[in-house]
DNA sequence: CGAATTTGACCCGCGC
DNA sequence: GCGCGGGTCAAATTCG
């Protein structure tokens, strides 16, 4: 025993035997740095796989986006037409049949009630949509066209308040809540007394779990958004570099939005699976069959 | 006890 | 004119 730590204590001291271990020790310290340097080469690989993956979904997402959009212009212009039709048909060329009645025509316009959807959990059975603003319940009906009742309510927040909505579950998906307002606010909304800063889409989230809750706001955002993508990738403007941060923190967003990642999730599969999908963006938006 | 909700009755426009 | 259906009213009921 004595002789070894002897032994030990002299190759320790021995200058040579010092060179090795700090040779060794460099070795260590060297394979370390690899090891790191591996290790952050194969997260950056992740990260541009990861970074693939993200484009294709968004290609996949955009373009049946655009295939979604071409086709609500071909319904809209259809409908518009038939609305001609109908017009020179009835109240143009006979004036005196029906000059007491009122032609039941409706043209897009701005005053056009807004129609808000607001999916729940599928065991919700009640008919309540936050949005910041405050409601009186007036009445209830069970309408022809859906077995779900329909609920009737008026802004509470001012008693001047013109503002009606009607709620009621979505006929093709009973978690789906579908909101329809009248009319516009002469206040603002609730949230904007708590939070300034808050939007009422941003409130509407908040306070419940579970709704993804869409309007014509968030759908013209989707809409410039995409769009702006779109642009980037067929022309190189001056203004790309801009562009694409704003689409990257756009990107970034969405990615956060568990129900964005479901929704991009269906799509890609429905993509891959080359079959039409039956549903957009879970709201029974139904897209032009290939 | 006051406010909110429920629910049956009523109103009104529209089609036949 | 009548019936149907959507929208509203208001008394009754419930809830905090």
């Amino acid at each position: 025993m004595l002789s070894y730590f002897s032994q030990s204590s002299k190759q320790i001291l021995n200058p040579s035997w010092a060179s090795v271990v700090i040779e060794a020790a460099a070795r260590t310290s060297t394979t370390k740095m690899d090891e790191k340097v591996k290790s952050l080469e194969a997260e950056l690989q992740h990260a541009k796989e990861e970074n693939t993956t993200l484009k294709l979904m968004l290609e996949v997402l955009s373009r049946n986006y655009k295939k979604l959009h071409l086709h609500l212009q071909e319904i809209t212009q259809t409908r518009a037409d038939q609305r001609v039709i109908d017009l020179s048909e009835s109240g143009l060329t006979n004036n005196h049949d029906h000059a007491n009645k009122r032609p039941r025509i409706e043209f897009p316009t701005a005053n056009k009630p807004l129609q808000v959807f607001v999916r729940t959990h599928p065991k919700d059975t009640s008919l309540i949509v936050k949005d910041g603003y405050s409601w009186r319940k007036y009445g209830q009906k069970v309408t022809k066209d859906n077995s779900s009742p329909r609920a009737y309510y008026r802004c509470s927040m001012a008693p001047s308040c013109p503002v009606k909505r009607k709620v009621q579950r979505c006929l093709r998906d009973n978690s789906i809540l579908v909101a329809t307002y009248d009319g516009e606010h002469n206040h603002g909304p609730l949230d904007d007394l708590l939070k300034p800063s808050s939007s009422v889409l941003k409130s509407s989230i908040a306070d419940s779990p579970s709704p993804i809750l869409i309007d014509d706001k968030e759908a013209t955002a989707i809409d410039v958004a995409l769009s702006g993508w779109s642009r980037t990738e067929t022309r190189q403007t001056e203004n790309s570099a801009q562009q694409h941060k704003n689409i990257e923190e756009y990107v970034g967003s969405l990615i956060k939005d568990p129900n964005f990642t479901v929704a991009l999730a269906e799509t890609v599969a429905c993509f891959i699976s080359n079959k039409p999908k039956k549903q957009a963006l879970n709201l029974n938006l139904s897209l032009p069959e290939e």
